[in-house]
DNA sequence: TTAACTCGCGAAAACGTTTTCGTGTTGAAA
DNA sequence: TTTCAACACGAAAACGTTTTCGCGAGTTAA
């Protein structure tokens, strides 16, 4: 890593200019040059022509921090969540920096790495006054110690928050969430169709709500088939080995999954990188994909995509959850006064399924 | 998509406390309160012990917005990016993030989703005292009209900006970008090595700086390895052609180029989707990789590692780039005072290459 | 001529801080 | 007793807006 450094001549800076300048330059009062700006028709149509040219001319904005602390609303909104390089939060983020610009919010990011530390410390440092309200998606650790008291302190002291994907019941607020049940039925159904009697199940601890949830969408779907399910099928494996470190250790859980079971003829995964470690693991022990196993995974992103083969996912639409989500907050922060009787919305967004090289063609 | 409403009683609100407040409530004025709560000695100790035990009680937190408003400064940076959804881009963020946290700013995200007007009212609308400074990536839009005034304005503003990755020469501002030509060198050097004789290279039009630097380093590594570039082995995709929608078109491509030159021996790709494809490509064609073609792509990504064959790369460092670009705004940012000459600082990340299994072993 | 109105504008408060500059009270030194 | 410093605190300005209210000058109607 190697540094240039330039020297370059002061520049003539045109600073920001005041409402203040503005009267003082023009020989009139604040209140005249503000009220000519809005074209008050309490000012005449020469002033207001004057003050609007020299504004004109001055490219004057009003400052933003003024206004926020005038109205007593920043029109900035606090997103939360535990990642940022990963296909689904990016993906969530960008619905909501969509409709967050399209109604005129800007949007401040936090990430919590999923530690509950620096999910609270990010909360404590926007919440005071910095933003109008939240949009987040709870931190694994979070989830584990169960440890809410900073939700709730921030919907008491009167700020909105709106969760997406990983949510807690208990806290009232505006929920955006998947039937993830659901969607693990419809992967499974898919299986089942598609002629596979031995499904097996990759997925994380049950304290990660999601992968409690799949894994049991997985067990109904079994059992709406009448197939009976099998513990040794069911593998919980630490979401730690997610992480690229860990792959190797992810790899061999299901290698031994897959060798003293040799009839498994599916596997579920509850995501892509348990899906994609399971087809690897599988093509080691000489099986062939979709022929032998067919693979799904739950959470559509970038790799599934482009993976050899394919993988059939059930896609989560993300962006269309940071949409919802957003929509849902602005909705409230500009109905804050009228509503007295509170009401929480909970928005389930559909899956569907992406039917790719991992499963056989029908 | 169904929504659940649920209803909830009215809860005792905790609202945010003032000085104010605080002052009125133990009988002082607002300005002992604030000395108070700085432990300032010109305030008694009994009084500071009685206003500090309030004020922890009832949680007392100083606005963001007002301190904002006095001290003329947000601790807010403003991060206008491409997009989002992106591994480099995510990965920048997250070490802006990162850097930006443990020095006590928030980050604000614009996306430009690659359009000049989306870049330039982004900008707009958070210079208006919404922050302190921008750290920012160019839209491609914005680099093939060369339309460069809103940089210009901003900085005139006084505002500081520093440029990362997508940069522009002309502009005076602080820059963190990697050397594209010595990367692209690296990798060529790297198939050279390896025994190719024919290699190709696929790239983007010129007006995406990045592919015509590393276009650049292809040709000057083969010539200082004394082998005679051949136009033909140069492939200028439309980088819109890296969405998923043209894949096909990318692969059509590409297949033509490999049918056109049998001998070809190896690809140099200035992206992760380029090369992937190109393997795609090669393999229909029944080459075998990396046996008969050997494959280096540039950008370091979730698929390189996870594809098969996985893919021998040219690292960018995304979060070191965004660390530093941080670090450098920052920096200037708190010694805006003392400085009248401005200096402009080019930092020169190193790439690195990592060798996986798209090129042979030695 | 006077009362009532309109017109055009300015003063001031408010939002929540920090900080400078008083000011009244106390105690001690002269 | 007088003088002066130290002490403990408050008033007010400032940051940049918006908005309510008041006020003087001019116009109109009685």
């Amino acid at each position: 890593m190697y540094t240039l450094v330039k020297r370059y001549s002061i520049k003539i800076m045109k600073k920001k200019i005041t409402l203040k300048q503005i009267a003082k330059e023009l020989d009139v009062s604040i209140s005249t040059v503000s009220k000519a700006l809005k074209n008050s028709l309490e000012i005449s149509l020469e002033t207001r022509e004057k003050v609007q040219a020299f504004a004109k001319y001055y490219n004057y904005k009003p400052d933003n921090i003024a206004l926020s602390l005038k109205n007593r609303k920043t029109k900035n909104i606090g997103v939360i969540i535990p990642e940022i390089v990963h296909y689904f939060f990016s993906k969530a983020i960008n619905g909501i920096e969509l409709v967050a610009n399209k109604r005129g919010y800007n949007v401040i990011i936090g990430l919590s790495n999923e530690s509950f530390d620096k999910e609270v410390l990010n909360m404590e440092m926007l919440a005071n006054g910095s933003i109008d309200g939240f949009i987040l998606s709870i931190a694994k650790e979070t989830l584990s110690l169960q440890d809410y008291h900073h939700f709730n302190e921030t919907i008491n002291q009167g700020m909105p928050i709106v969760m997406f994907d990983r949510v807690i019941d208990e806290i009232e607020c505006d929920k955006v969430i998947i039937d993830d049940v659901k969607g693990a039925k419809i992967a499974v159904n898919k299986l089942v169709s598609n002629g596979c009697k031995h499904i097996a199940i990759v997925s994380t601890k049950d304290y990660v709500s999601v992968g409690r949830l799949r894994t049991q969408g997985y067990v109904e779907a079994l059992k709406e088939n009448q197939i009976k399910s099998n513990p040794d099928l069911i593998l919980k494996v630490d979401d730690k080995f997610a992480t690229d470190d860990y792959l190797d250790i992810l790899e061999s859980e299901i290698s031994q999954l897959l060798s003293k079971n040799q009839t498994i003829d599916g596997i579920f995964a509850v995501n892509e990188i348990y899906a994609l470690t399971a087809i690897k693991a599988a093509r080691k022990l000489g099986k062939k994909i979709p022929e032998d196993i067919q693979v799904i995974g739950f959470t559509d992103g970038v790799l599934s995509r482009h993976s050899t083969p394919s993988l059939t996912t059930v896609r989560q639409h993300g962006q269309k959850m940071g949409e919802m989500a957003a929509e849902l907050l602005i909705d409230k922060l500009e109905n804050e006064n009228e509503e007295v009787q509170e009401t929480y919305k909970t928005i389930v967004i559909e899956t569907d399924l992406i039917e790719r090289e991992s499963t056989k063609k029908r």
